[in-house]
DNA sequence: GGCTATGATTGATTAATATCAATCATCCTG
DNA sequence: CAGGATGATTGATATTAATCAATCATAGCC
């Protein structure tokens, strides 16, 4: 991988702490990778061949049984995924396509855990990392089976909102479809939540959603950081 | 508490491979409680002071959010639960309670995160302990996406019978309004499922379940290591 | 510009699940 | 043993969400 990449992956929290030989180490065995849009990086059931870091694009994760399909999650950059996988030495319970054109750093899995062992402060970074995937996908579940879809629609512009410092207007980042199988949804209820939702403080025209009445929005969502999560003071890290 | 209790949490893949002296230290200001049934031993919320090991009884994991509450899951002796709250510093996402009569071994919060700091076989045992916690969490939560209710059901009964070396019999080893609530139903919904199912290859007493037909029940579960778990070879963990 | 592919929306319908109300066991207790 | 609590079950109904089918935008693209 090109030496200019580096600096941004040692900025990474997972990366940061690590001691510079345990670093260099990983790089100089790591390589980086630009691919195409729709392309599966990972499919579910395989066994865990690198650490995987998004440098540009972005990463759906989804999972799949029975010939159902959903959208578990989204990873932006920086950030690692599948690290669990990884540590553990199992399988992938997930499956990851990149959503558009995606530079992605590949670390062999192997190396990763040798470095686990040798760089202590690389091991509490990864325990970190974890500990807040674990508690992310807490929050995700406790969304799920505590609202109801018109609940979960509100929610998530509140919060998308707040983390833009509580913006009134915001673009949906991904296509609604997407959205409506993250939130555990057809893409025909979603379309009707929102349609419901702007009797309750929101316009929507086409990807563009503005909060008129904050108040009112959040008498449907009725946001709780435990689900919510903190806001917008870090990177959700979503590792598998 | 008491030196007869210690082994037992030596035993711990937590605490199996720590130092001898960092252990020691742990158990001196570690303290061991038994709780009466149905105590609510921590509300979600509040901080994390305490990283419970329960050595005694059973603990269900659950989650509130307006005037709602779900039963997210149950831990048994011997695990730990809410590490990654300890691990972050963060308030907790679920709340727990006794099932039974229980008896709990408490360290301080910011005692572990010291002794993570200083041994860095114990962090790596953390670590792995959260990867499967996360792990956990990801086939949780696809179980709920992907399949309903009465798939759910099946899924369920076939993996306890799987625990138990393929036991043609089962009892539940919960109330059924909590195991609903767990697989995400009413309790209504839960006693008309467990009827259905009964076309399927299983007959139910009370809370004896009987699998008369492996591959009936199978083809309306479709088991998949990649939601229900690995089957009999650990015991699930399940920190917060 | 018209054509086509793709995704979004809408309407009609069905299926799944929740809710409400009542009854039925079961166990515990006095 | 009767009475009372608790949880399970059942039936009727309402709500929620999924499915099916069609139409509607939009964005390339020739």
């Amino acid at each position: 991988m090109r030496d200019d990449e580096k600096p941004n992956l040692r900025r990474l929290p997972l990366f940061r702490e690590m001691s510079t030989p345990t670093f260099d180490n990983l790089m100089q065995i790591a390589y980086s990778q630009t691919f195409p849009p729709q392309l599966e990086l990972i499919r579910q059931g395989e066994y865990a061949d690198f650490l995987h870091v998004i440098i540009e694009g972005s990463v759906e994760l989804h999972a799949t049984w029975n010939g159902r399909d959903t959208v578990m999650g989204v990873v932006h950059p920086v950030s690692t995924f599948i690290l669990a996988a990884c540590v553990c030495d199992e399988p992938y319970l997930m499956s990851a396509r990149t959503r558009e054109r995606s530079q992605i750093v590949m670390i062999p899995a192997a190396d990763v855990r040798v470095a686990l062992r040798r760089d202590s402060d690389y091991a509490m970074a990864a325990m970190r990392e974890l500990a807040q995937g674990y508690r992310t996908f807490v929050r995700y579940t406790k969304n799920l089976k505590l609202r109801d879809s018109l609940e979960r629609l509100a929610a998530y512009i509140l919060y998308q909102s707040h983390k833009l410092d509580d913006a009134a207007s915001i673009m949906l980042p991904v296509e609604k479809r997407h959205l409506a199988s993250y939130l555990g949804m057809t893409p025909e209820n979603l379309s009707r939540s929102i349609k419901a939702v702007q009797e309750h403080g929101v316009t929507v025209r086409g990807l563009q959603i503005t909060i008129t009445d904050r108040a009112r929005l959040a008498a449907i969502a009725v946001p709780d950081p435990l689900i919510d999560g903190p806001g917008k003071i870090t990177a959700s890290p979503l590792p598998a």
